[in-house]
Formats: C-alpha cells, sequence, structure tokens
DNA sequence: ATGGTAGGTCTCCTA
C-alpha cells in the first residue's frame, strides 16, 4: 500500500492524464484559397495571424507537388494531405498536427480533385470538400453543371446512408446557401444558383444522411452570415451582398465539444483576397 | 435587364 501523499500524486497525474485525454482543443479553419500559389502570401498570414491546427484548403488550382509546402512547414505546418490537377479544383488539408491519409472519393465520376480525407491521432477523420459551383442556370435540362452538382450531392447522401460516419468533421466549399439568413436577399436569390430550393433540399438530405451537425449555426444560430462576397461587386463591404458557402460540419459524437465558430471577415479585404473568407471552429477532444 | 471581376491556361474555361 502506497503512503497517503504517493497515492494523492498518482491520483493527480491520473487526472491530469485523463483531462488531457478528454480536452485536447484543436481549431481547425476551411478556405476557398482561389490559387494556393499566388495567395500563398495570404495563407502565411492566417497561419501566422491566427495559428489554427488545421487549415483545409479549396480551389488550390495546383498539382500537389507544385503547392509551396516548405513555406507553411517553416510556419509549423508540416503535414499535408491533397489532392490536385492543373488549373481547377484542388483540395488541401495543411496541419500543425500529423495526419493520416484517410483517401478520397471521385463523387459523380466527374475525374476532379473536390474531395480528400486526412485522420488525426485522436482518431478525428477530417472530410475536406469542394463541391461544383453549378453553373448559372438551375436547370439540369439546360445547365449540365447544375446536374452534376445535383448528382454530387447525391453520391454524397448515398455514401453517407451507406456508411454512417463517426468522429468525423466536414468541412469545405459546399457552394450552397442553406438558411434564409445565409444569404443577403432569400427572396431575391431563390432562382440563383447556391440558393435554390432543389440545392437547398439536396444539401439537407447530404446532411441528414450522415446525421451532420451544422457547428458553426450551433455556435451562431441567429443572424445573417456570410462566407463569400463576390468579386463583380463595386464595393463589397459596403453592399455586403454575401452568402455562407463555406461550412463545418460534425457528427453528433463530437458535435457537442466544437464551439468557438467564426468568419474571419477581415481576411476578404486583405490584398489580392480571395472572394472566400476563412470559417473557423474549435473541438474540445 | 444587364454586366460586373478574377485565376489559369493558351485563347477560353470556370467561378
Amino acid at each position: 500500500m502506497a503512503a497517503p501523499g504517493l497515492r494523492r500524486r498518482a491520483l493527480g497525474a491520473r487526472f491530469r492524464a485523463l483531462t488531457q485525454e478528454i480536452f485536447m482543443p484543436f481549431t481547425l479553419a476551411t478556405w476557398n484559397i482561389n490559387s494556393v500559389r499566388l495567395r500563398a502570401p495570404l495563407v502565411e498570414r492566417l497561419l501566422g495571424e491566427e495559428a489554427p491546427d488545421v487549415l483545409c484548403l479549396q480551389e488550390c488550382k495546383s498539382p500537389v507537388e507544385k503547392i509551396p509546402l516548405e513555406t507553411f512547414r517553416a510556419l509549423g505546418y508540416g503535414h499535408l494531405v491533397a489532392r490536385g490537377q492543373k488549373g481547377y479544383n484542388g483540395v488541401a488539408i495543411l496541419s500543425k498536427l500529423p495526419l493520416r491519409d484517410a483517401g478520397d472519393r471521385d463523387f459523380a465520376g466527374l475525374g476532379h480533385a473536390r474531395h480528400v480525407a486526412a485522420e488525426l491521432e485522436n482518431g478525428v477523420t477530417i472530410h475536406n470538400f469542394y463541391v461544383p459551383a453549378g453553373g448559372d442556370v438551375p436547370d439540369r435540362e439546360v445547365n449540365e453543371k447544375f446536374g452534376q452538382k445535383l448528382d454530387y450531392l447525391a453520391e454524397m447522401r448515398d455514401w453517407f446512408r451507406s456508411d454512417r460516419p463517426g468522429k468525423s468533421i466536414l468541412v469545405g466549399d459546399l457552394n450552397i446557401a442553406p438558411r434564409e439568413d445565409d444569404v443577403w436577399s432569400h427572396k431575391k436569390l431563390l432562382k440563383v444558383v447556391s440558393h435554390t430550393p432543389q440545392e437547398v433540399a439536396a444539401l439537407g438530405d447530404t446532411q441528414e444522411a450522415g446525421h451532420w451537425v451544422d457547428v458553426t449555426r450551433k455556435d451562431i444560430p441567429e443572424g445573417q452570415l456570410y462566407s463569400w462576397w463576390s468579386y463583380r461587386a463595386r464595393d463589397w463591404d459596403a453592399a455586403d451582398k454575401g452568402r455562407r458557402l463555406d461550412h463545418v460540419w460534425a457528427t453528433p459524437d463530437i458535435a457537442g465539444a466544437g464551439h468557438s465558430s467564426r468568419i474571419l471577415r477581415a481576411a476578404r479585404g486583405w490584398e489580392k483576397p480571395s472572394d472566400h473568407a476563412p470559417v473557423f471552429a474549435t473541438f474540445d477532444l
């Protein structure tokens, strides 16, 4: 039998080990960067100023081998799981924490680099998505791209239905603003691709199939919330005609650990910006 | 009702 003092210290160590095991908070951000090579300085600025543990990028528009990993590694981000192609699409997960490549899927058979998954050492899987934008006309009979977007979402839905995810986070540019307060004008955008009832229903089916919790809206349930402002506006900030296209979802087993969601609107005003702002969430896991 | 900007690539596609 150990002396009372020793026993107390041993319990203290066990308590510390236990609490550390339970509370290992990590912060995650998702950002459509619109060319990771052109905007490598902006990525560096975000990593330097905000220091998320994990940064998921979309629209890298670069083959994986041309992503400037060494500049990011110098800031402590030595781990990369990515898929790329020349000129279009491309998704990357950049991390301070070790990652295991957990594969990718080619939904709707497009042959595009629009999904990649990685697993953290705590067993959490991160899915990074770039859902097709869907073209201009919300009618698959006259616009093939709109059909591809709906097919992409349907195949995501079917996958989550057949293989229900657990301990998972899904982020990315989903190219749909589902709620009325996710767009600057619900009424004016009802026939605009990204906010049509058909797309909102498709996204809802995909979310429901995986029992995904919208972590951003769990944290910020009220009010207008945007993550994208068009380049075409004369003054994006004053006009504020935004949409919430970028999302952070989590499975119910870990969604309760998510908190401190925010959108870094300021990044939309940086020099030569992306048209998207980064979305953040922290998970105590 | 219209056109407005941006990036990559190779002259126009995509967002």
